[in-house]
DNA sequence: ATTATCTATAGATCTATAGATAATGC
DNA sequence: ATTATCTATAGATCTATAGATAATGC
């Protein structure tokens, strides 16, 4: 186990060879920590621990431990955010709302699923309700305001009543039951299918229409890399 | 501005008029800042300040913060429980199994909306995960199952390779959107209506099908008190 | 000289226990 | 006598800062 060399004061438990930045091991680390037992219970001490530094060091990367879940989430929602902007500009030119619905749900679900942790579960603290996270919420209502529109665009007469606010939300929710099914277990293509399918029954499409969907999607999927 | 007079020396802060007992303000203080802040971040203080009592005069009535959290959980999950078991029951004599699921989920979304504060999200807290709360898991999972078994009965034959588990978790999941909403704002008639039917939708009916099923359920709910 | 760590610690908590006290109830 | 509170505090934290130190890099 041969140790990397770098500038400053070498590790109280020295690394094994990587070169893997010290914020990034740290943010991986808080990730890790944050996703299974929260964040307030979760110590400084602790991160450093897992890191192999000591508790004092961590305030060399990072001015507070707010400011580590903060770049955990934003890391968590722009990809997310990125990929629906990709999606949507094809609509309705190269695909339709609802092949664009499925897509996205489909991008979504696999960027929470290969995500290392389930940091998809970092959404859920409420330690993240707070003023110090508006960035973050701010970005996470803009993907939610996208499965509206396209909820709303792909769904069918029976529900013109539905105005696409709740539509998002119920939407983003069946997108992120991965993140709880990923609690228990680990989460399979089966359950991507059955999520971006069921957002589609969900904005009221017979199995026809789901289907090909679906098919459209896939189409996109390996014609670009959405 | 009158007082309780009761056993025991009088409380730092005198109630005003109310025959609360004790133990239930406490637990109504408790639920209030798990919901809002998490269990990690609340403190026993807090607590004791928001009853009119001292932080020690907590350990009178509950023996750890763990036990609080624990009361908080049972009983935000049995009356989920045993409305499922009532209406359950009534399959498929006096209800087929879509009107039953419409009708879980009506119910149980009721439950969630109508309870003090929005104790459903307690279910999302990290230290929930842990053994001291596996009996409330246990309940949960029945829970659960109880979706399984009514989705699988309801769903279209398209929805065949859908194993009642992943059914489960996905119906429970959807439902517990309602969670979510309430973070936000004050869910309304309209969204339970929306999550019942969206229940439905994902176990692929068509909407002649949700229809017939929701009125079954009103049916229900008006002939006795499910 | 710069970088990244370390040690030490201030100051502010937090949970839970021990034992005193002020009511009611018999 | 019993009940429900209070005060006081032990003991164990926790975050963040100050200043020292041991590397690399020029």
């Amino acid at each position: 186990m041969s140790t990397v060399s770098r500038a400053g004061r070498p590790r109280h438990r020295p690394e094994s060879a990587s070169e893997v930045p010290a914020r990034a091991q740290i943010l991986d680390a808080a990730a890790a920590l944050f996703t299974e037992r929260g964040f307030a219970a979760t110590t400084t001490r602790m991160i450093a621990e897992q890191v192999g530094i000591r508790q004092a060091s961590l305030y060399y990367h990072f001015a507070t431990k707010d400011e580590l879940l903060g770049e955990l989430l934003a890391a968590s929602v722009r990809p997310s955010l990125r990929a629906v902007g990709r999606i949507e500009a094809l609509v309705p030119e190269q695909v339709s709302a609802a092949g664009a619905l499925y897509a996205v749900a489909v991008a979504d679900v696999d960027t929470l699923v290969s995500a290392p942790h389930n940091i998809g579960t970092l959404y859920l603290l409420p330690e993240v309700r707070g003023e110090p996270f508006a960035q973050f919420h701010r970005e996470r209502r803009q993907l939610q305001d996208a499965y509206g529109r396209l909820g709303r665009a792909a769904a069918a007469p029976a529900l013109a009543g539905t105005p696409a606010d709740r539509l998002g939300e119920l939407l983003i929710q069946l997108v992120e039951v991965v993140i709880q099914i990923r609690r228990t277990r680990e989460p399979t293509a089966d359950d991507t299918d059955a999520i971006a399918a069921g957002c589609l029954r969900l904005c009221g499409l017979g199995e026809q229409a789901v289907a090909s969907a679906a098919q459209e999607a896939g189409a996109l999927a390996t014609s670009r890399d959405v």
